[in-house]
DNA sequence: CGGAGATGTGCATTCGAATGCACACGATCA
DNA sequence: TGATCGTGTGCATTCGAATGCACATCTCCG
């Protein structure tokens, strides 16, 4: 009846994880020996390291990342919180965070916020597990959540989204300059009015898109744009497009703050509004997302690198756990122009070596 | 110089966090008082309570729970498993889970699988972590893994999937009768040469809707169905249609395993081969996801509930970590035709109600 | 030869919350 | 009156790995 000591007998059944002590009587050392074999620090020989390891194998122990987390301090987890957007982009980012993260040796904490909720009412659930440091994607940091962040004094890197006050480090695309490469190339195209389908009002991002693009806008000479907000929706899009299509002075040329806003509104040129999408009226989007490649837009947009952005926030947050007075940087990541079909190509370039081929234009 | 006891100057400044000791001190009572204020197991007066509660948030106490996991012997953290799939369904799914995790008192490890990369290198981070169950959608688990699950007690559910061998509980749609639905449905249409575009050749999901579709498609005197590999792909299913197309006795009826694909046989039907679908050939696809509904495509499909999806698989979970030896279900969720204009509508009603408005029809 | 330094090992303590146990108090009932 | 039960509290221990410290060795060099 009484309850033999584990690991002896049977090997396969063991209920409860193996722990070092275990490994350690297995292995007869102690279970320090174990630790630093383990943690790799301190002295080890190679002859008990062999024959820890070995033992460790037969009874298939794994360190406890619980018991080391609470005493070394550090959970080494990592919160990566999401307002849930259902595009390709977002689940594109969030791969691509998560495998950076566990490329430094962390695990992601996924942490889905409505995106109609702020962040506030998860901080607990952020806090009780101790995270090393917080990524933010496509949310809001409330002021409040931000002050609790920098009183426990856990880092923080925001993705695509700067909080103007708080002093967080952030990797964004180059948004201004996204506006402006837009502008730049509708103005190229040879439209007259332009126009610009916002996402969310209190996002950076559409702002910053919105800033770069009326500014070069100005300086090409146009008038000041006409806008609508599209609220980063497929239908959203929709919606600006027409009502922007319906205005006395509509626009022939519309730079959409999203590709999913840029779908959205060339589906509603061509099948509300009958017209032709990079003959009429040209479109453009930004962030390069999967489905702007397809046949049924090919859509001309400004490309994000969303792996690039994703690594290098990863590498930010990681540096500022590692050391911890650091000064918080916001980096800015170039993006580029992908020129597919919805905008007109250059009119210099009308009859030369770009209007070759005789490719369906989208109708 | 001497350190001074925490929490009783600066307010603020706190750099580590506060323990249940410190709150224990400030409201006068033992640690364990605090503990059970904030467990809620055993006794505590409502005037101990009321103090300990006044301290903590005095102080800004939280528990920790990665102590609160050693002693536990629960780490309250489900790894929810995903291959990286950058589709919006995926992220549906994902953030579906998220919420039912969070809802259930538990946090969500992300693990994000390459999908060309079986799980078996990540059980590591599982074990270390000692996550209280697993849910797996989208990706695949290897026997090994799955030994190992099983060896060390750990539950799993699969989402969408499902392991032959294996006794794990499981939450699909009801695959066989999508396929089975789809067969109808463009039997209906009055399609005469049937065609399948296959997903990936080791998924459960696929082989069940494939199995479905052909079953359906004999009983109701069809010739066997071609089929072609589309991987999940807008690509591959572009790719597929073509060379389905291409084919003497081409089929005019295409029943795709996912949206994603559809959409890229659709494209390829209306823009490589200038067919006109939903006329020329009907296509129905298989989820529901949001761009189906987009003009663009305005897809006929088999739509799959992913947020009951997700919810009942992590009722499951939950069900098998608190009773631990559970019997493995395996659940499947109704589907629904989502008639839209990829397909023909049913001849009995070729001049029926249904065929009113005149639409323009997807060209 | 003797001391400095590098290397290797184990003991005992630590991290922070949960909990079994002993104990104390008050109410209830025989 | 005293036995019993329901509450309420604190002490001491526990979970599992990491680590400071004391204590070996062993090597190297003056």
């Amino acid at each position: 009846m009484a309850r033999k000591k584990r690991g002896s007998g049977d090997a396969k059944a063991s209920r409860k994880p193996v722990t070092s002590y275990e490994v350690a009587e297995a292995a007869g050392v102690s279970q320090s020996a174990v630790s630093r074999t383990f943690s790799e620090r301190g002295y080890v020989s190679q002859e008990t390291r062999k024959r820890v390891q070995a033992a460790a194998r037969r009874l298939g122990f794994k360190p406890n990342a619980i018991a080391r987390s609470l005493i070394t301090q550090r959970s080494r987890i990592i919160a990566v919180v999401m307002a849930d957007l259902h595009y390709s982009f977002s689940v594109s980012i969030l791969h691509q965070v998560c495998r950076a993260v566990r490329a430094a040796g962390y695990q992601a904490l996924l942490i889905s916020v409505p995106s109609s909720e702020e962040i506030d009412d998860y901080m607990p659930d952020v806090i009780a597990y101790r995270v090393d440091g917080i990524i933010i994607t496509s949310a809001l940091l409330s002021t409040k959540a931000a002050r609790l962040c920098r009183d426990r004094d856990i880092p923080v890197v925001l993705i695509n989204r700067q909080v103007t006050d708080s002093g967080f480090s952030s990797v964004s695309a180059d948004n201004v300059f996204a506006g402006r490469l837009a502008a730049e190339t509708l103005a190229e195209a040879g439209c007259r009015r332009l126009a610009f389908v916002a996402g969310l009002r209190e996002t950076s991002t559409s702002l910053d898109r919105e800033a770069g693009f009326f500014a070069r806008a100005a300086e090409l000479g146009k008038k000041r744009p006409l806008r609508r907000d599209g609220f980063f929706t497929y239908d959203g899009g929709y919606r600006a497009a027409r009502d922007l299509m319906r205005l006395k002075g509509s626009p022939d040329g519309i730079f959409c703050a999203s590709d999913i806003m840029a779908m959205g509104a060339v589906d509603a040129l061509r099948y509300d509004l009958g017209l032709k999408v990079g003959e009429d009226v040209s479109v453009i989007g930004c962030i390069d997302a999967a489905e702007a490649a397809w046949k049924s837009f090919e859509l001309t947009t400004i490309a994000v690198d969303s792996a690039a952005m994703s690594a290098r926030a990863v590498d930010l947050l990681v540096e500022q756990i590692d050391k911890h007075d650091m000064a918080p940087r916001r980096e800015s990541l170039p993006v580029r122009l992908v020129r597919r079909k919805t905008v007109r190509p250059p009119k210099s370039a009308a009859s030369g070596p770009r209007a070759r081929r005789g490719e369906p234009t989208i109708a």
